[in-house]
DNA sequence: TGTACATCAGTGAACGCGCGTTCACTGATGTAC
DNA sequence: TGTACATCAGTGAACGCGCGTTCACTGATGTAC
């Protein structure tokens, strides 16, 4: 008498799913064959149907993870309203920073899944890509005449570079000091145009 | 016949040591209590005589490789030569980023130990503490009249992310573009520089 | 339209491993008298 | 100065667990004729 039919129908999408919330909870080491087979409610050998082995699953993880930051960058991008094309531009960059690091802070254990080292290599491009999404702010704001000439190649790595590094402190700590989350967010992102603008 | 005397004579640091090495290996992973006994040689239980848990171990490698990381900035710092005050402390600054960022490329496993979410607390105070050498950087450009007003209060958040992101990116990828790590760093502290300058 | 059969996605039991930790113990040290 | 004894730092064996992975298999599907 089972209730399942004996085809999943979907193995492979339960299981990075599956593994999506398991890591959610517990961070990439929660992200365990047995557990997910369980979880979706099948037996451990049917996993190596879809994955040759956990890492390729871990892999398929945290592109998911990486696909979920990507996607709230979006939406925040997309979520700017202004007329002036500079300031709009100016505010998408911004708006992509601090959907980053909000993501980080509500969502310490994926943000950690997303950039867990993984010998297998990811299953096809991100999409949406976090690195184009940035890239692409930045030339918005290049074609506008608004970024520094000295900067303008480096515009990326300075950009990703603090808010990244501010998305892994406050993802496993309080911000250092009597600053709050946001307070410090600002801050890093005004430091941020600062360092671009021209 | 055992050539090895029956009392260790400091077995807590002997582990200690034996657990930055394995990181240094492995990473925080393999900071093993079984392996980092067997490479004392001596027996698993007798650790226990020095740390409650595995984790209070960690915790103490952890804090070590910290140290590490912060003595090489302080080196850094103190090698700097410059007569104007005000160029001298921008080049301890500058110095003490390059430093953290060359640390964690060229050991990228103690630097994800140092940073390794531990249960357990340090067991005292890291002696030197990366954070108070920071902040002692940028209290002197403050005290110089080099720092922006509006950037000063969240200087350290803004120099500690910029650098502490672009660490976390160059030890575990290239950087992104046809860049260098060398070039990368030092546009990262450029635009640190840019940001927190008067 | 019906049927043989190749293919594929599952099962269930087991293997082998390495881990942190605990137990009852023994060897060495140092101190009180 | 010598000795009984408390204290401390080790030993060695074992426990129990959970893991990824493999094996021989069976149930379901779909296609060629």
């Amino acid at each position: 008498m089972r209730d399942r039919p004996y085809h999943h129908g979907d193995l492979h999408e339960a299981l990075v799913s599956a593994g999506l919330a398991a890591a959610g909870e517990g961070g990439p080491d929660a992200i365990a064959l047995r557990d997910l087979a369980k979880a979706v409610g099948v037996s451990p050998t049917a996993a190596y149907r879809h994955f040759p082995s956990l890492e390729h699953l871990v892999a398929a993880v945290a592109q998911r993870a990486r696909e979920r930051l990507a996607t709230a960058m979006r939406d925040a991008m997309d979520s700017v309203v202004a007329t002036d094309p500079a300031e709009r531009a100016w505010r998408r960059l911004r708006a992509s920073g601090r959907a980053y690091v909000e993501f980080a802070t509500a969502e310490p254990n994926l943000f950690a899944t997303a950039f867990v080292p993984c010998a297998a290599p990811p299953p096809r491009d991100d999409a949406p890509d976090a690195w184009s999404l940035l890239v692409g702010a930045l030339e918005v704001l290049a074609e506008l005449g608004e970024l520094a000439p000295a900067a303008r190649q480096m515009a990326p790595v300075i950009a990703w570079s603090a808010v990244h590094g501010l998305a892994g402190i406050l993802s496993s700590a309080a911000p250092p000091g009597a600053v709050t989350p946001a307070e410090a967010t600002e801050a890093v992102l005004d430091g941020v145009q600062r360092a671009l603008r021209a």
